[in-house]
Formats: C-alpha cells, sequence, structure tokens
DNA sequence: TCAAAAGTGTTGAGTCTACACCCATGT
DNA sequence: ACATGGGTGTAGACTCAACACTTTTGA
C-alpha cells in the first residue's frame, strides 16, 4: 500500500501519447406521417436525429449528434450531454453499440468514438438544434442486395444513400467496410448500420419497442412500432398472443378515434435478473 | 475543401484535456479435467486468463489482461495484441463487450477501458504469460441470489468471489456495481459479469460455441460446449436436431475413444448477412 | 462381454400462422 | 351506415422435450 502511494505519486499520465475519446449517439424516434383519413392510422417512420455540421472538418455534411468525453463525465453521461443539448429530451434506453477507431476516420487526429444507441419516446421528438448546427430527423431504411447493405437517410428533398459491405477481421471481428463515397461525415454510415442492425434484431424480440412508447400504449400502437422497425408485418391476432408476455393491462382505454376503444397496456417488469 | 486544410493546419488536438484509452480482454477456453475412466468424456470447464499484476497499481492483484491502446492501431487491434503477447495465439471470436469508464475507476487518472470478449479453440489453450506478469486460467461460474451476482473464480486453492448488482440508470443503461471488495484489480469483476452474460446469452443461440472448437468436431463436442457455458444439459437427441442447422457433415468419423465413432461436423457457413 | 457414447424414432404438449368471425366507435 | 381498428376462436403445421430403443467401438 505504501509503496503502491509512492509510484502513484511519481506516475504521470500526461507523458504518454494518447488518443482523443469522442462519443457519437444514434437517436431514433418513430415519426407519424400526416394521416389520409381521419379514421385511418397514420403511416409510421422511424427515424434518426442528423446534424448539418457547421464547423469543420466536413463542414456542411450531415453527422450523428457527438462530441468529447470530458474529463468529468463518463462516456455514457457524454451521450447523454449530448443528446439533451441537442434535442432537449433526455433519451431512453441507451446502449453501447460499438468502439469505432479507424486510424484515419478523423481527420483532426487519432479519435476514438464509443457510439451509443438511444431512443426518444414518440411523444417526444423535439427537433431543436439548440447549437450553431442544424438539426433533423432523417427517415432511414436499409436494404440488403448482393452482399452490400444500402443505407438509405431521406428528409424531405434530401436523401443520403450510402452502400456498404460487411467484413470480417481475423479475428472474427465483424465491421462494415463504406463501399465509395458516403455522403455523410467520418464513419458515420457505419456506425449508423452497426447500430440499426443492433436495434432491428432486439426489436425482433421485444427488446427496446418500449423505449419509443409512452408508458401506457395500445396494443396496435406497439405492434405498429415493431413493424415499422424490423419491416416485417404480422397479424394482428398473433402479435397480441406474443405480446401479451411482455404487457400487462392498465385498466384504462384508449378512445376518440373512429372506431372501438382499445384497452392500454403498460409493460410488465420482467422479474429475475438475466 | 481550401477553408478546410486552413482548419487542420491550426488545430491542435494536444491543447485539449482528455482521457486515456485502454483495452481490457476477457479471453474464454474450455478446459478439461483428468478423466476417471478410459471411456469417460472428462468433465469440462469453461476458464477465464487472469494476470497477477506485478507492477502498481493493484500490484499481486488478480486482472484481466488489457493495456495501453497505442497510436498506431486500433483497439481492436490492441486487443489482439495483448492476447497475442499473453498467450502467444490469434484469439477467434472477438467482439466488443463494452466501455467502462467510472471517473475512478483507475487510481493512476481518467483511463477509459474499451472491453473485448473473445475466445480461444481448446486445441490452443496455452498458459504462456509472456509478460513479467503470471498468467492463469480461472474456473468461472455465475450464480443469482437475491438480485446480486456472485462471481466466482477458482484456480486450484485461489478462489476470487464477487458479488455484483444491477444497476439501472436514467437513460436505462445496464450497469453492475461491485459490492463490497473485490479481490479483483479495477472494475474488473464488472468487465468480466458483464462478458460473461454476453457470452451466455449468444451460446444459448448457437453463436459463438464453435469457436471454441477446432474445424472439424463431434456433435457432443459440440454439445458439451454449450452446455458448459449456459449451464443447462439437454438431451443428447434433442440437441442434433436443433444444432443440425448449424452444422454440416464433413464425411470424417471421430474413433479411438472406447466406444462407437462419431460423425465429424464443420460450422455451416451461414447465407445471407444478418 | 460391457460400459459408454452415437445415433434414430416416436409420442404428446405446446407454439405459431393463417384465417374467419364478431364488437365498438365517431363521423 | 360504414369504415376502421379492437379483439376472440380455432384448425393445421410446426417445434420441442422426454424417453425408448438400436448401433458401434475398444478394452
Amino acid at each position: 500500500m505504501e509503496s503502491e502511494k509512492k509510484f502513484l505519486e511519481v506516475y504521470d499520465i500526461e507523458s504518454y501519447d494518447r488518443p482523443s475519446v469522442a462519443t457519437d449517439i444514434v437517436v431514433y424516434a418513430i415519426r407519424e406521417d400526416d394521416s389520409d383519413s381521419f379514421r385511418k392510422d397514420p403511416e409510421k417512420k422511424l427515424s434518426v436525429l442528423m446534424i448539418e455540421r457547421g464547423e469543420h472538418p466536413f463542414k456542411n455534411k450531415w453527422a450523428l449528434p457527438g462530441g468529447f468525453v470530458r474529463m468529468d463525465e463518463t462516456v455514457p453521461q457524454a451521450a447523454i450531454r449530448e443528446v439533451k443539448e441537442e434535442t432537449g429530451v433526455t433519451p431512453s434506453a441507451l446502449f453501447c453499440t460499438g468502439v469505432f477507431s479507424g486510424l484515419s476516420r478523423d481527420p483532426r487526429g487519432r479519435i476514438i468514438s464509443n457510439a451509443f444507441t438511444c431512443i426518444l419516446k414518440n411523444t417526444e421528438s423535439t427537433t431543436a438544434g439548440s447549437d450553431a448546427d442544424r438539426a433533423e430527423w432523417f427517415d432511414i431504411s436499409v436494404r440488403e442486395e448482393d452482399n452490400e447493405y444500402i443505407l438509405t437517410l431521406v428528409k424531405d428533398d434530401i436523401s443520403l444513400v450510402s452502400r456498404l459491405r460487411k467484413a470480417e477481421d481475423v479475428a472474427g471481428i465483424t465491421s462494415y467496410s463504406i463501399q465509395a463515397d458516403s455522403p455523410l461525415a467520418f464513419d458515420h454510415a457505419e456506425i449508423i448500420l452497426t447500430s440499426f442492425l443492433q436495434l432491428r434484431e432486439k426489436a425482433e424480440s421485444f427488446g427496446l419497442i418500449f423505449d419509443f412508447l409512452p408508458a401506457e400504449f395500445t396494443l396496435a400502437e406497439l405492434q405498429k412500432v415493431q413493424e415499422t422497425i424490423t419491416g416485417r408485418v404480422s397479424a394482428a391476432a398473433n402479435f397480441r398472443r406474443k405480446a401479451s408476455e411482455y404487457v400487462e393491462e392498465t385498466g384504462n382505454t384508449s378512445g376518440g378515434a373512429g372506431h372501438r376503444p382499445a384497452m392500454l397496456y403498460r409493460k410488465k417488469v420482467q422479474k429475475n435478473a438475466e
């Protein structure tokens, strides 16, 4: 103990060359197109928050919200702070998506980015863009086509298309290499794809989909969320039975739409850690 | 473009305070106890590579292999290098386990660790310990008991027990807080638990278990690997049918044990990305 | 010969899919 | 009235755990 104290006194962490640490966050929300008919459920779209960079590098290109990790905060705290700065809202369901550490991913120097994925509730989908930069929600879609992933982000007349190819390293790490020029800044096309594939996988097994909704919701809303993310539709009757495992009735009902009111449910707390 | 070039010329990344970046790796292998009977399959144990630290801080405590990320390598490359230095073997199935960035996780200062999980094939389980430090394989087991995870590492007469509790952050990030004193260095008990839970979950759905075995293997071997990791046994007949989806016959057979020889299988390459 | 593992077949319980059908609502 | 979503029931296909059974080997 004594010698450890002495060791720490002389130890100078500043004396080593070291990379900088940043975080980038893929923020999802589900947005509704305007309804055609008063009765009909509006179409839902999965969208991602993107920032048009106002500064170099990649000035005027679209990038993920993110920034450097400060000395007095953990990496997730930095991620939450950045999202709050951009949207004014605290995200939920934050989870680690991966480390992106390519040697030349940032022209400013050696910057390692810890990427996170998080979700904003439907009701909170505000576009603030409080920084100098412009923030916008882009609809996201991913298509697979002869061994390529085609990632498309659309906002009105802006359409950003990136093509990526799965690459498997010696040690079995999977990454996605950006083919040709991506319209996105840095390696953000790769980060978004990685994040999206994780989100989709979890959504299929009823993970994370509750975070898109308020505390009380109808099963139809929940189903719509899952379908929007996975891109697969299922019969309502069957969805209802599968979902029953994860939800419980609140006793309340929805109403005011031009059809039979629906029971409101809440997420059932899963007992047992794991 | 012109202005971007100018921007980068004046930009000095060194002028910002920044944390250091390290990586810690949880290396798994499956080891066999000595057999009682000439016919009987030896018991298998899942084990983790641990290093007894020869230097401060946490001198003489057991820690994960790991170290600082150099300027000329990516984080996964650093992880592979560290494992090679310790074992002499290139690991497979490397995957990102999480970022550990607690403000006081390392007494030397602000050090962020990107943890990885990886697997060594059965046949390669060498204990090198090429560094000054001593490297040993510890049998790992995790028990759940009234909301606590009890992580136990055993090597001969050394038994390291850590108790952890699941903690859920505001933003929904799950972490495991170490209760009382852990006999492991740094926050490595938390890293190991996080990694183990990920490994177990993947093993249940036939992920990663192939990486513990050579290219050709019998279904019984594969089953044993899965059972060793998940702690759940299944009937051989049923396992065989479930596994058939993931394997294909090689045409070769095993032999030389005191019983009927078994078909050798290889992992079937899953078509279609995803 | 026999212990031990390899491998096949079967049965009954449970789950999933698809589809048919009735219910409640606000315009 | 009626379009629209809410909600239940059910037959057939499929999956899965459990168990009984046969085969093959080396000592």
